[in-house]
RNA sequence: GGGUCUAUGGCGCAGCCAGGUAGCGCACCGGACUUUUAAUCCGGUUGUCAAGGGUCCGAAUCCCUUUAGACCCGCCA
């Protein structure tokens, strides 16, 4: 592997940004501008998914820009779209009512957006501000309003039979053979794909539609009977999905759009509607899985399993969710908030290498790292190391100190010799670390296995640490008491971290006992008699 | 019906995209040292890299076929 194979910084992200523009060289369009485009779901909670989708094209941005390029990043709200299902936990808000409404026409239940789609938008937003991103936001409901995509509109419902021929000849679906692809909204009742648009008048350009009982999931959608025409260009209406990104795509210029596996068949409709029927080319494309939880159901936002940008958080740092996300890109992966953990300290490690603390011999592997930290860093990497804590010992100590957690964890801390001062990075690992201990400490019941010998030895153990008078060392104590007992020190410290702890191994035993408190200790002991 | 992904020592995974001696973490086993305990140090575990074929001087890595599992699409977005 030679110097000059590797692209940027050696990451999947500057492979991709060198494609992308390979191509667009190849097509011959102007360079001046390369627009990425990130589709935020506006119906749902916004889980990490979606945030991945927007962080990952926010990664391309900038590998075109460290390629020379100028590059903007569109976060497009797709609140036009109707709310089809009422997410879980939202039960109470009555949303019943506004079933196939478009979501931008929904009032918010929570009431502090213009509406339930702003509301769930927000929140994507909320949680790119909160790691970093930058993007220019656009709504499906502006663009609409303001006509933007009109032209395109009237160009595909023009050629809606050729359209209709090739989704089914494509991907199968036969729908389109027989409606337009247009959604307007029932001028009555205010419904989306309620109302089914059955002829397009080219020289007034409006559809006809009528307002029709129409079944979404296993849910069927009332109609109001309403009989109209559409003005595409002053009502409201949208494009379906098959469709309406190829005239997205053409009317903000975009170059790149990543897509989970999900929609695969809708961009390649697209794909095939933005060059042949707009005469645009399409966008680069990259596709990747979908995350799923850990029982290897996808991750849905109706269902109670989200993972939210800001529920990761309140456990990890902005860092890990970068780390995850920009690690890779292809893959089906079980995520859970149990891989905070290991994210926060892989972070720490992918730190240290590049700094040079970890050697690492293979050249091609080691920029490839190095790219990778800047990456998590948004090229912006710092000039010195942050102060690294292991987050698992972190959880470890803050399951153990619950009460004026960040002075006695930090003591610890510095007793063990991993910080010499109390640090207010530090403070803010401690935190989170606690809220993470706080919500998945399970308190597992081990089985400890012990003979006749160890019992006997635990018991005295106990009896000691019930003493008025606390035992000077408690740590030379439990060796003596091992020893005279006929059970091996290692053993016996291994089954006393067992018992507390759940772990076979821990912090020093004497200082931590006290720590704990002896007679808790004692009374924890006792159980296991 | 269509599509995608995954398959690597006991477990979890990296490596695969841009082929060049099969790695990491954990677990486990043995040893060393030690009142040693966030232990540390040394060593180990007979991995047909799912199976078969192809390309190549050389394949875990690229191509084809097969098997198993997962997921997505075939409402809508």
């Amino acid at each position: 592997m030679s110097e000059e194979k590797i692209i940027g910084k050696g990451t999947w992200i500057d492979k991709l940004a060198a494609e992308l523009i390979e191509r667009e060289k190849k097509i011959g369009r102007n360079l001046d501008l390369i627009r990425v485009e990130s589709g935020l779901g506006a119906s749902g909670i916004p889980h990490i998914g979606s945030l991945g989708d927007a962080v990952r094209a926010y990664g391309v941005k900038l590998a075109l820009e460290n390629q020379g390029y100028k590059s903007e990043l569109i976060a497009y709200s797709d609140d036009l779209d109707g709310l089809r299902k009422i997410p879980e936990g939202m039960q109470e808000f009555g949303l019943e009512e506004h079933i196939g409404k478009p979501v931008s026409l929904i009032p918010d239940p929570y009431g502090c957006h213009d509406s339930y789609g702003m509301h769930m938008s927000s929140i994507l937003l909320d949680g790119l501000d909160k790691v970093g991103i930058k993007y220019e936001f656009r709504r499906a409901i502006d663009t609409y309003k303001q006509g933007l995509l009109k032209d395109h509109i009237h160009t595909i419902l023009q050629n809606s039979t050729k359209i209709g021929n090739a989704i089914s000849e494509l991907v199968g679906q036969e729908k389109y053979q027989k409606y337009l692809p247009y959604f307007p909204v029932c001028a009555k009742c205010n419904r989306l794909y309620t109302a089914e648009a059955t002829e397009y008048l080219s020289d007034k350009k409006k559809v006809k539609y009528n307002c029709h009982d129409t079944e979404i999931g296993s849910k069927i959608i009332k109609g109001c009977g309403h009989e109209g025409e559409a003005d595409i260009t002053k009502d409201l209406g949208k494009l379906a999905w098959k469709v309406e990104f190829a005239a997205r795509w053409s009317a903000f210029d975009i170059r790149f759009e990543a897509y989970g596996k999900d929609i695969m068949d809708s961009v390649k409709v697209n794909d095939w509607v933005a060059d042949e029927i707009l005469e645009v080319p399409h966008p680069h494309h990259v596709k990747y899985e979908m995350f799923l939880d850990k029982g290897g159901k996808k991750i849905s936002k109706s269902l109670g399993n989200v993972i939210t940008a800001q529920k990761w958080l309140e456990f990890g740092n902005s860092k890990s969710i970068l780390l995850l996300l920009y690690k890779r890109i292809t893959g089906a992966r079980e995520l859970g908030f149990d891989d905070i953990p290991g994210l926060m300290n892989e972070y720490n490690e992918l730190e240290d290498t590049y700094f040079g603390r970890i050697k690492v011999d293979n050249q091609a592997k080691l920029t490839k790292l190095k790219g990778l930290y800047e990456y998590v860093n948004l090229l912006n990497p710092p000039k010195q190391s942050s102060i690294h804590v292991n987050y698992r010992l972190l959880i470890e100590l803050t399951k153990i100190f619950k009460e004026n957690r960040n002075e006695r964890v930090m003591k610890k801390l510095i007793d063990y010799g991993v910080i010499k001062n109390p640090e207010t990075e530090i403070e803010k690992l401690i935190e989170i670390a606690g809220n993470y201990s706080d919500e998945f400490d399970e308190q597992e019941k081990i089985e400890v296995s012990l003979d006749d010998t160890a019992k006997k030895a635990l018991s005295i153990l106990v009896t000691a640490l019930q003493e008025e008078e606390e035992p000077e060392d408690i740590q030379n104590t439990i060796y003596q008491i091992a020893k005279s007992n006929d059970v091996q020190p290692k053993d016996f410290f291994k089954i006393l971290y067992q018992i507390i702890l759940g772990t076979s191994r821990g912090p020093k035993i004497g200082p931590f006992i006290t720590d704990i408190g002896r007679k808790q200790v004692a009374k924890t002991l006792s159980e296991y008699i």
